[in-house]
DNA sequence: AACTATTTATAAGA
DNA sequence: TTCTTATAAATAGTT
């Protein structure tokens, strides 16, 4: 378009390559704007001058909200990709591929680990962060499972334990009553008592046995009421 | 350039669209490209089709290169814009971008809370899916140190109730003896057993005092040395 | 997908 | 830079 055929190749000549980058600019952004309007796409389009000037066209003047779009979008092709080729069968590009991914997987293991983080990028890391972050959650599940547990547990020792007190109370009472009627006490309660007194722990075991069939399910449901609301929240976005 | 003008506006025949869409896709993704090489600039296209698929050219096929270098122009761009406008004073565009803004936090926040996801592609919805799982995290650090908070606190009410049990069983000793030693019991103890059987709480309140002052950091302590380990696992890769 | 009449983009020149 | 103009390229509507 325009006197002569053009080559594809680095045009040498500084102005000219000047002129026609002003002119081809103006071109391709208008050019993005219209598939942009006409056919409802959603564009962006960043142009950096060779002397590094910055030029850009985003839909909707939305360039934040595409990139994250792309980078989501990209991300999740990444992984489609790399289970697309599992089912083909090609042992030569099964070969490459395992290669390659036994270098990315020595490059991620470092990673993270948090070394060897130079070369990843801003983004790159926030993503890093997120795949670390859902790796996890397994883990945290796992915790929080022993958590309950272990708070459940607690709170059955704490009610044998509570129990064990109100016998211990009792005892005392009836050693007050006993001190109270000095009299009768060397007929009757001298034996039952002494024996309490040597084995203070029978009463324990018991409760604990009847605790344990029995209160774990209630304690757990009591907790996981105030676990689930918390997934319905709604948190984060896109923009800045 | 074809057989009569175009309005710009949306094309509202749908095949009309889509047949648009393919040729003039084409054409600017090798504008791009042209410009690119002959005038020796970076340029990255993104474009989204309505129907949310992805097509993209970026020079020298490196696009993540690209994304990051408008990120950190941008990014210093903004807060010269930033203080720009603000010794401006130019309202309006501010007002527009706020405007922006809240349509684009709207849009999202309908997104988190699963609707209108008519437009919104398989894969975007997948990416979708892990950004809310990392919002999570927040609510589950919160939920965590609660819990710590609960078992910490439990376990001082354990050791507080054993001190009881302790004291109560030294108590019962005490009775014993008295009543192995029925004689001197009316001169001597009468007074403090009595008032201590009215009484028997007051050395619990003690007791929770002191584990409260000193105990809560040594347990916690114990309790983070079981959680630290996790964070220093590494699981999970990029690739299947 | 291929054709073709037109419009549009732009290279070169001013 | 911007305008002009000849011409190459892109593409809308058609087949």
């Amino acid at each position: 378009m325009g006197r002569g055929r053009v080559q594809l190749k680095r045009i040498e000549n500084k102005i000219n390559r000047q002129v026609t980058f002003s002119k081809r600019r103006v071109g391709l952004l208008k050019k993005a704007h219209e598939i942009s309007v006409l056919c409802d796409a959603e564009v962006a389009l960043i142009v950096f001058s060779h002397k590094g000037k910055l030029f850009e066209y985003s839909t909707n003047a939305c360039m934040e909200k595409i990139l994250e779009r792309h980078e989501r979008y990209s991300y999740a092709e990444r992984q489609l990709v790399a289970t697309d080729l599992d089912s083909q069968g090609n042992w030569t590009l099964e070969y490459n591929r395992l290669k390659e991914k036994v270098e990315l997987l020595q490059r991620n293991h470092r990673h993270y680990l948090g070394e060897d983080l130079d070369s990843v990028s801003l983004k790159e890391l926030q993503n890093l962060e997120k795949q670390i972050d859902t790796a996890l959650e397994l883990i945290r599940e796992r915790k929080n499972h022993l958590m309950y547990q272990s708070i459940s547990e607690l709170q059955i020792k704490e009610k044998a334990i509570k129990e064990q007190n109100n016998m211990l109370e009792k005892q005392i009472k009836e050693k007050e009553k006993a001190l109270a009627q000095p009299a009768l006490w060397d007929q009757q309660d001298h034996g039952p008592n002494a024996s309490s007194f040597l084995l203070p722990q029978p009463p324990l075991p018991c409760l604990n046995i009847s605790y344990q069939e029995e209160d774990p399910e209630a304690r757990r449901n009591e907790l996981d009421l105030t676990l689930e609301p918390i997934y319905s929240c709604h948190l984060g976005c896109f923009g800045t």
